[in-house]
DNA sequence: GATTAGGCTTTG
């Protein structure tokens, strides 16, 4: 498998926090402090300074205008006479797409965007024109640093060249290119939209130096809590060990506990008394943590103890490191800053590191054990009294309980939501039965409500052995016989936690429920009430094998000897890592989307992997190169020229400078390879029909080397080979034999380490039980049946995979209509960027068993995203 | 500016 990391891509979360404008010597510098968030880690950096300006922010400062003398040009119009002088002319468009910040040399850099034009001239019919926009050494830099997708540009001092992936891209047969001192963009930007995190100051004319808005907030001190003095009122910080839901109290108040503790490793009781529920902390599961505010510390039984007293105020958040940081909380003001943030951040990183978080937040019903204790996340569907001390739920979560779940019969027409479900829905149905106190919260509860239910417990056996025999007419009647059938009981008091809470329709849970519920057909529920033998329900508590009504084929299978039997994804995602496991399931999304962002190059040697450079910026490699210095040439070497022929004014016919190698001369192979000096990327891409292969060279310092390593150092034919920058050490030499010139020989002769092509995709895979994003990227070349070398190359290579994807996760297809694949994963611990270690899983020895769609593979037309490069 | 509770060793 190799040794390379893989992980979840981190997305770099971007935002401009301010931006300040100096007049400096009379000409404007832009200071912007950026705050990037990767991961956990925050930091800040300062880009810009006292440079020359050559990205300004627009209505920053008198210099940051757009010069009046200056003319705005159509992005139709460009290119379209070849007379036209730009230098008093201006682009404007919206920022589409930008392109990373690619290095060339220590202090050079190339950068490209798309810009496309938003007003000018208006039109109604077709789509807004865009136009590719290349950047050059430290504008592109800057440009990098201080402009977002989205911002508003003007660029001036701009030339103006033919596009070499017109044909690829479709978008403008000319580009813009930026380089050199006259080279300026003017940007501006929308105005951010709010900070969700930042809720609007209270409207309360209240005095409380409190949560009031931002910028009178004052600073809060919080107290660790191993030192907590009685008697003082303190704001603190806490993980969430353990914790009651509000119960109502003997008094006026409900009453909710918690025991929490912090990086001091004390536990701390918390008792909150609030006469309204909202008030109270929501806490969901054991890991949250809390944030209070005005707590009183009181010394019970020789322990610290902390109760809420006047102004009392709380924030609760998720505990897993990497989650968003929502603060849950009723209350419309609260002050937030970065240093809470930090604070979240900090005992995130803390509690992973104590393992305090549960390895399982709750249980699924398909892993309900009989007698076992647990929480359940689920949907309530329908409620009914059945006595004063006695409620019946019944709930589902979308995954089938591998015990037949019971039915409690109620009598008609004491049913809250629907009496009867179809068969198959029925069959995923858990009635429990919740006593005593938690009557009374049961009737807040409405059919449709997410719940998390805690303590739990499952009931096991026949009915008549829980004494609900169909005769018995006391509480409850059950239709099922037999001894494999589940009932569940929440229990009365409030020991253990037990309780009731209905979670946020938002929360990363309830989402989570909705995708597990969605996956589950209408059909397939109706299937599987077919099979209630208790052997197939064995089976059958394992993903469905062909929901959809009409039986499809699995689409995949797998060539591994592996002799272990298929898990369902929910059990596979509790066993730890360093292991091989058979699912099936279907694809539920996969990214990249543009599939050509798929193909990447591998380094074998420092296992690094990069994009494969675009023709943009491959043709700016080229061009740079045109105008070679005078160069001593290898004594090797036979020099001659070659007569480019032009196909038009506009590229009139050029003779470029080749070298050839005296050894491949003498046994009479020619052909077989030649040095090309001075050439466009086009021109050496018309050479390569007819010669074996080339290699583009230039002159440095006298003497003949390779471009820059972002670009092929080899052409042979259609594809391209790319050496690795960091473990290639460059001389360009002859090859020693004359008998096979490929890629190989021509790396090795040059000191070129070779770079693989290789495929790269993030699968998000579903069955009736969770979801699990998959990587595919050893084993993706045989998944497919193609050689990512011919994807680099060949348009039938990319059709395929395009039709492979399409027919495994159709565009706006239900999930009915995906086919089912048997896959083999391995599960593996590997370090994501910020240094985290997480399990991740990969796709191994599978194959694309169909043909991927009814259309022809061998089709040469092209629709949508292709793997062109 | 009172009162509530102060987990738990698990009923139906």
């Amino acid at each position: 498998m190799g040794v390379v990391t893989l992980t979840t891509s981190t997305s770099y979360l971007q935002y401009s926090v301010m931006s300040v404008c100096y007049l400096f010597s009379s000409r404007l510098v832009f200071l912007s402090h950026r705050m990037f968030e990767q991961g956990s880690k925050m930091f800040f950096c300062c880009c810009g300074d006292a440079m020359p300006q050559r990205v300004m922010l627009q209505g920053a400062g008198p210099g940051a205008q757009v010069p009046a003398h200056l003319t705005r040009v159509p992005i139709s119009l460009i290119g379209t006479d070849a007379d036209t002088d730009y230098s008093d002319k201006t682009v404007k468009g919206k920022v589409v797409r930008k392109g990373p910040l690619v290095s060339l040399a220590s202090d050079n850099f190339i950068l490209k965007t798309v810009i496309q034009e938003e007003d000018f001239p208006p039109k109604a019919s077709s789509q807004n024109p865009s136009i590719n926009v290349v950047l050059f050494g430290a504008l592109a830099e800057d440009f990098s640093h201080a402009v977002d997708r989205g911002d508003s540009v003007v660029a001036s001092g701009f030339a103006v060249g033919r596009s070499p992936t017109f044909n690829k891209d479709k978008l403008h047969p000319f580009n813009l290119l930026l380089s050199g001192d006259a080279a300026c963009v003017y940007v501006s930007r929308p105005p951010p939209p709010p900070d969700p995190r930042s809720p609007p100051a209270s409207k309360r004319s209240s005095a409380l130096p409190a949560e009031g808005s931002r910028t009178k907030a004052p600073k809060y001190s919080y107290c660790r809590l191993d030192d907590l003095k009685a008697g003082s009122v303190v704001n603190t910080y806490g993980v969430v060990v353990f914790f009651k839901q509000p119960f109502k109290s003997r008094g006026t108040d409900f009453c909710s506990t918690l025991k929490i503790t912090d990086q001091s490793n004390q536990k701390v009781g918390c008792t909150v008394f609030c006469e309204k529920l909202e008030d109270h902390p929501q806490v969901f599961q054991v890991g949250d943590i809390v944030r209070l505010h005005r707590v009183k510390v009181q010394s019970f039984n020789n322990s610290m103890t902390l109760v809420n007293t006047f102004g009392f105020s709380v924030l609760a958040f998720d505990g897993p490191e990497g989650g968003s940081i929502e603060p849950r909380t009723s209350s419309c003001s609260f002050h937030w800053d970065q240093e809470d943030r930090r604070t979240v951040e900090e005992l995130r990183s803390w509690t992973s590191s104590q393992a305090l978080l549960p390895l399982v937040p709750t249980t699924p019903l398909s892993a309900a054990q009989p007698k076992a204790y647990f929480d359940l996340t689920c949907q309530l569907l329908a409620k009914a009294p059945i006595d004063s001390s006695c409620t019946l739920l019944r709930v589902w979560d979308g995954t089938r309980c591998a015990h037949t779940l019971l039915k409690v019969i109620v009598e008609q027409n004491v049913t809250e939501g629907p009496s009867s479900f179809s068969k198959g829905r029925e069959s995923l149905i858990a009635s429990i039965l919740v006593y005593d106190n938690h009557v009374e919260s049961a009737v807040q509860l409405k059919p449709g409500d997410f719940l998390r239910i805690y303590n739990l417990r499952a009931i096991p056996g026949s009915s008549k052995a829980q004494g609900l025999s169909s005769s018995s007419s006391s509480r409850a009647e059950a239709e099922a016989e037999g001894v494999d059938h589940l009932l569940f009981h929440l229990h009365g008091g409030t020991a253990y936690g037990r309780g009731i809470r209905v979670l946020p329709e938002n929360s990363q849970d309830v989402q989570e429920l909705k995708r597990v519920m969605e996956a589950v057909p209408e059909e397939a529920e109706d299937h599987f009430s077919e099979l209630n033998d208790s052997l197939m329900l064995e089976v059958w508590s394992t993903p469905p094998q062909c929901p959809a009504a009409e039986p499809t084929e699995c689409s995949t299978e797998r060539s591994c000897d592996h002799d272990t039997q298929p898990v369902t994804l929910s059990e596979l995602k509790r066993s730890g890592p360093g292991r091989v496991h058979h699912v099936r399931v279907q694809l539920r999304s996969y990214e990249p989307h543009r599939l050509h962002q798929a193909l990447k190059l591998y380094c074998s040697k420092c296992t690094k992997m990069q994009d494969v450079p675009d023709d943009d910026l491959l043709a700016s490699l080229f061009s740079e190169e045109k105008d070679s210095e005078p160069c001593v040439f290898p004594p090797w070497a036979l020099s001659g020229r070659v007569l480019i022929p032009g196909d038009s004014p506009t590229f009139p016919s050029r003779s470029l400078s080749v070298h050839l190698s005296t050894r491949l001369l003498c046994a009479d192979k020619p052909r077989e390879l030649i040095f090309l000096m001075g050439s466009t990327l086009e021109e050496t891409c018309r050479l390569a029909a007819g010669y074996l292969n080339i290699v583009p060279v230039m002159s440095s310092g006298g003497h003949m080397t390779l471009l820059d390593l972002s670009a092929p150092f080899l052409f042979r034919g259609r594809k391209r080979y790319y050496g690795c920058k960091r473990c290639s050490e460059v001389t360009v030499r002859e090859p020693e034999g004359v008998e096979l010139i490929d890629e190989k020989v021509v790396a090795e002769a040059l000191g070129v380490q070779l770079l693989q092509f290789v495929l790269l995709m993030k699968l998000e895979l579903q069955d009736a039980t969770d979801t699990l994003d998959v990587f595919l990227w050893s084993d993706a070349e045989s998944f497919f049946g193609v050689s990512a070398e011919d994807v680099a190359a060949n348009q039938e290579a990319q059709n395929r995979i395009r039709q492979t994807m399409d027919s495994l996760c159709p565009a706006g297809g239900s999930a009915g209509g995906r086919p089912w694949m048997d896959l083999c994963l391995t599960a593996y611990r590997a370090e994501d960027e910020a240094g985290q270690n997480q399990t991740c899983y990969q796709i191994l020895q599978s194959t694309v068993t169909k043909p991927a769609s009814t259309t022809s593979t061998t089709s040469t037309t092209s629709i949508g995203a292709t793997v062109t490069r």
